[in-house]
DNA sequence: CGCGAGCTTGATGCCGATCAATGCATGTGG
DNA sequence: CCACATGCATTGATCGGCATCAAGCTCGCG
């Protein structure tokens, strides 16, 4: 398997003092790595951890503004975000885009691929980003033998269906203060769980992205955003944003009319 | 394992010829089911089949307006659709609610419920329903066993992650008129893949429910349903509809402006 | 036959889209 | 180091599509 990324590793990245060629054969280890109570090993006994380390093999750099794989691609591998940031698309046929989420550390990628041994969707990174690849037919291999792999496998299947559904009741019946303000809310719980600061937060997507996403235009997330911080709601410099009230952001996803 | 819509079974129903005590124990043989190309089986050997056989235990009846499963509902079963229609549906806290999808024969019910262990939405009968029961352990131990049905499963799951991206793309960048020609699209060929015909359906959900799955009120999908008519596109009487200019409903979903 | 659920159609209003201008931050080349 | 370009964000003015409110209409069913 080629890794096209690793040839676009700029000299001024920071991890560039490690040769390019040895990041190749960097093996990675789901047992020691710092987010295997998010990521797929969750739940995992020891002895299953130590078979997942053997799928794991590589990881694979992405940087800023390019695509993981892309719609058309033929399919062969998950994808756990290692580090960084990553937004899923879909397009129609006339070129209209639509986001279908945003992954961070510890999230999984390319589910759409197994469909059709062809992926369905972009992936692109928000920023200079790692992933760790799973290639899929030793993946489904191993959870033929390990249940509780399987069983976390299926569950995380069943989590993206579900995760989905929620966007279509956004989409469907909530006005954009809605929206935005359950979109806040989602992004904080994630990066609580990973140990950020659940008030305070930096935004890796522009207006129009996170519009795309939630079906509104960047002037409307503008606005809105605007107007969280006129109610003393939210502090927003640009992609700096500080939780300043938080019940009323909770208030808001939950009632209907106000 | 109880079977709470047996006791729902009226004896008006046509099929209560056969005494109720009986239904539950009537097999179903995936391998002599006419919805094989298109359930879960799909591509299976004939060995793999028999096995399937083993594990598709019992049907279940469900009646129109009654639930297969609530959100909240524990959850141990996935269920194939062998005859009928049904709607599954999200709720908000406060009230609001979100058609997620139209099952008909051969699709598969509940793989939302695999993630926590919970059902997290409703799933409605629209019309008087069986469905076959596919207990869930059993499942997840037989596609341990046989790699073809494992990949089958996978990619059924898969196939639902890319429905609701498509889904997400109509709710968050198309128009009233392409949503609800793409929905009319989607329907005629599922049902088409039926072997029913593509231009003439009988739609089994109300204007309200269409316009819940497609982010519209019901005014706005009737008013649609009329211009169409008014176009020569379509025949629309209550519920019986005929297309008469297929084109023209494909060029709206694929043209963005017009 | 009459009730009621569901559907159609009209009148009006609002939310968010659109169009347009300005502001702000970062980066680049002279 | 400044001038300028560029990408992104904010803000205002206006417009339009769909929601809302309100009547009637249709058809199946008790």
């Amino acid at each position: 398997m080629t890794m096209p990324a690793l040839r676009e590793v700029p000299s001024t990245l920071k991890v560039s003092a490690i040769p390019l060629v040895k990041i190749e054969s960097l093996k990675v280890a789901c047992s020691s790595c710092n987010l295997r109570e998010l990521c797929l090993p969750v739940g995992l006994s020891v002895s299953d951890l130590e078979q997942l380390d053997k799928l794991v093999g590589t990881r694979r750099q992405v940087l800023r503004g390019n695509a993981l794989f892309r719609s058309g691609d033929s399919f062969h591998a998950l994808y756990a975000v290692r580090t960084g940031f990553f937004k899923t698309r879909v397009s129609s046929e006339d070129g209209r885009d639509q986001v279908t989420g945003f992954q961070m550390a510890g999230e999984l990628l390319g589910l759409d691929g197994i469909s059709t041994d062809r992926h369905s969707c972009d992936a692109v990174a928000l920023e200079d980003s790692q992933v760790c690849v799973i290639p899929y037919e030793q993946l489904e291999s191993l959870t033929r033998e390990f249940s509780e792999l399987q069983r976390q496998f299926h569950k995380i299947m069943s989590r993206e269906i579900v995760r989905d559904h929620g966007v279509m009741l956004l989409l469907g019946s909530m006005r954009a203060e809605e929206r935005l303000a359950a979109f806040l809310l989602n992004l904080t719980q994630r990066l609580q769980a990973r140990g950020f600061s659940a008030a305070a937060l930096v935004l890796r997507m522009t207006r129009e992205e996170i519009g795309s996403y939630l079906g509104l235009k960047l002037e409307t997330v503008s606005r809105t955003f605007s107007k969280f911080q006129d109610d003393g709601i939210l502090e927003v410099k640009q992609r700096h944003l500080r939780i300043l009230d938080l019940p009323s952001l909770q208030r808001l996803v939950n009632n209907s009319n106000c």
